[in-house]
DNA sequence: AATTATAGTTAGCGCCAGCTAACATGTCAA
DNA sequence: TTGACATGTTAGCTGGCGCTAACTATAATT
């Protein structure tokens, strides 16, 4: 099935800590996302079913090559979205928020035509 | 509570079906949508309890003033990121795909910064 | 008048994805 | 060693919002 926007948030928040701690655990991921042990829980369960991550004995989890390709993705939309509205003059936090939601729901031609786009606009201005 | 996705949908049918009919009724709604008759009935029972559309005798429907205002507000949404997608080279459908979706989750604030954007560089180019 | 079609509702199912309560484990400190 | 805190899981609730099946009521057709 495709990806919700729920695990596509997940594998996301997986990535965003990877690239800060040495490993992550589900209780940094339900820090980070606010939400409660139970909640991640599960969805770490469906995500490993899915191939998405792996989880160590240690509860360390990776995201697997599938599950990386996805949270890079939609970390890649999530700055370029902030970083277009921002450079529309709009606050850092309705940006990022802003940003946060449209992530899951533009499909990748779209995004690449706004992203060639501000990449040209930013650049003559 | 907040106005979700799916009623911000109906309101948005509603509005687009009465401008061009003289009368709207539920299985109009759910032809346009593509929905079951008693899934438009249960949402289109949320709306009134809500107060955002009422339903004659003759089973007639009719925005109030804030659905009205909802669904209107949604669909100059859908039209301006439509519209804004094909400008940057989007095929129609993809470009009306994803603002039928972003519509929904696009702030205020960021949305005027969008259209005010597309409207000075529609202009100079 | 009897049948058939159209419109709407009610009851109940399924999936998603939050939540709390309660419990199992493991580690660390008194 | 024991008690407390941290981490994770299980069970079960909730609300949103699709669906089908089955019913009612009204209108049109034969």
């Amino acid at each position: 099935m495709a990806m919700q926007e729920s695990g596509e948030m997940y594998l996301e928040t997986i990535y965003v800590l990877s690239q800060k701690s040495d490993f992550v655990r589900a209780i940094d991921v339900g820090n980070h996302m606010g939400y409660s042990k139970p909640s991640v829980s599960r969805a770490l369960g469906i995500l490993k079913k899915d191939g998405l991550i792996t989880v160590g004995d240690s509860g360390h989890i990776e995201l697997t090559k599938e599950g990386f390709s996805i949270g890079k993705k939609i970390y890649e939309r999530h700055t370029v979205l902030s970083r277009m509205f921002m450079a529309l003059g709009v606050d850092e936090k309705t940006a990022t928020d802003d940003a946060c939601r449209i992530e899951h729901y533009i499909s990748d031609k779209s995004f690449k035509a706004i992203k060639d786009h501000i990449e040209k606009w930013l650049s003559d201005d």
